[in-house]
DNA sequence: ATAGTATAGTTGTCTATACAACTTGTAGAA
DNA sequence: TTCTACAAGTTGTATAGACAACTATACTAT
């Protein structure tokens, strides 16, 4: 038998999940109450507890103090987008990368910008451009702009054996982040780079990252659309 | 005193990501052992257990049976990309929305397409084409293929007055669905549709949804590149 | 040296119980 | 009728204890 006992609490899980799956139990309709689940499986009040709590921290059904538990709305699942090195997803892919820098300065006077990192108007702010290679071919184009108090080391970094996002995780611990996704052309500097036409579009991702007080940086990483996707799934 | 005492699990949950988020536990470093934590604060073993088990959940730490917890490593943190109904979504933007039937049929012999959606080569295949628009503004293209099997009603639903994302939620249930983002440029009649120029970007999400046993729908969702971002962020 | 064994420590699961916090409906009072 | 108070039902939190499952280490016998 490859299918050994399976816990009580996930016997639970799976006892409501099928009936959601299943359609027996709609949106919207009551789920049997712990004490009433409780005395169905004869199991005790926690485990039945843990069963449904966890449904809904997947999002599969509303609870309400006091009132009730409900099978959730489903169009509320979601999946997640992993933020993750360029670096360990190439070779993942099994393929070899690398990377060319292209620009590794320290501005100063952009007020702008100084602001968007939270930074008074006439600080520093390190600034770096780069290009990472798939097997030899081109595949993003990372234009970064970091915070010197969150990583004040940036510019003595040698970014042909690291990744900015590597070294940025290593020594600015990630609290926060948000990002957008669009589709834009890129502009004449960043198709030449990527090897592509100015007509080709692009996917861009803007990025935010905080580091405990301070906005640690900020990144635009521009994909050539016909080589790169982000993709998901998500099942229950 | 608007801060009310806080749960116990929540004090030790707190604590932990506390030390986590500031740097002084660092990624593969040791977690206190449950019995540790469980002195520490004076509470029960399985309040500590919830509390450790919940990042665990959240992806802060890693726990290993027998061995113990660790801090995880951070950049593999994630966050959701919400798949739902566009209009839903416009909605709570404050704004109105319709919808433009374009297409409607009811399509056999393309065995390719029959395939896609797990039928045989000679099968029926819903087909319908819609747009979005948003305050009057065109939005999005949704061109999808449906399952007979999974909504044998779908070819007498009005989709003036409902999505068929919406109709789909309430009548195949969703089991399972991949998504793919990509950036391209519309064809002719996406770019007339949604009042583009050909050379403008589009970003397009390719859907696949699954309601129990059958493959139920595969949508081409074309959104205008300079009126649409997917965006989100993450926090810990 | 190597292999096997015992042991301590850690996390996983489960029970029985208790009280708190909240929701909802009902019965009674104004 | 309208409001209040109460009671029943539900979920949230917490405890103390128990055993199972697993890991890593130290020790022992070969």
């Amino acid at each position: 038998m490859p299918t050994t006992k399976l816990p009580a609490y996930q016997q639970v899980k799976a006892f409501v999940k099928a009936r959601i799956t299943m359609g027996i139990w709609r949106p919207g309709d009551a789920v049997p109450s712990e004490s009433a689940l409780q005395q169905q499986f004869g199991v005790s009040r926690m485990t039945v507890n843990r069963a449904v709590k966890e449904l809904a921290v997947e999002g599969l059904v509303n609870r309400v103090q006091g009132s009730g538990t409900v099978v959730a709305q489903l169009h509320r699942i979601s999946s997640t987008l992993a933020v993750r090195d360029i670096h360990e997803e190439v070779l993942e892919r099994g393929h070899a990368h690398r990377t060319k820098v292209l620009l590794l300065e320290a501005l100063s006077g952009q007020p702008a910008l100084a602001q968007a990192l939270q930074l008074k108007a006439g600080d520093r702010v390190f600034h770096s451009v780069l290009v990472h290679y798939e097997d030899g071919v081109p595949i993003l184009w990372e234009d970064r702009h970091v915070n010197p108090k969150a990583a004040p080391d940036y510019m003595s970094v040698d970014f042909e054996s690291t990744t900015p996002t590597h070294y940025l995780l290593e020594h600015a611990p990630l609290t926060e982040a948000s990002y957008s996704i669009e589709a834009c052309l890129p502009c004449p500097p960043e198709a030449k780079a990527l090897g592509i036409k100015r007509r080709e579009p692009c996917l861009v991702m803007t990025r935010r990252t905080v580091s405990g007080v301070h906005v640690a940086s900020l990144a635009r990483l521009v994909y050539p659309g016909l080589r790169y996707s982000f993709s998901g799934k998500f099942q229950l």
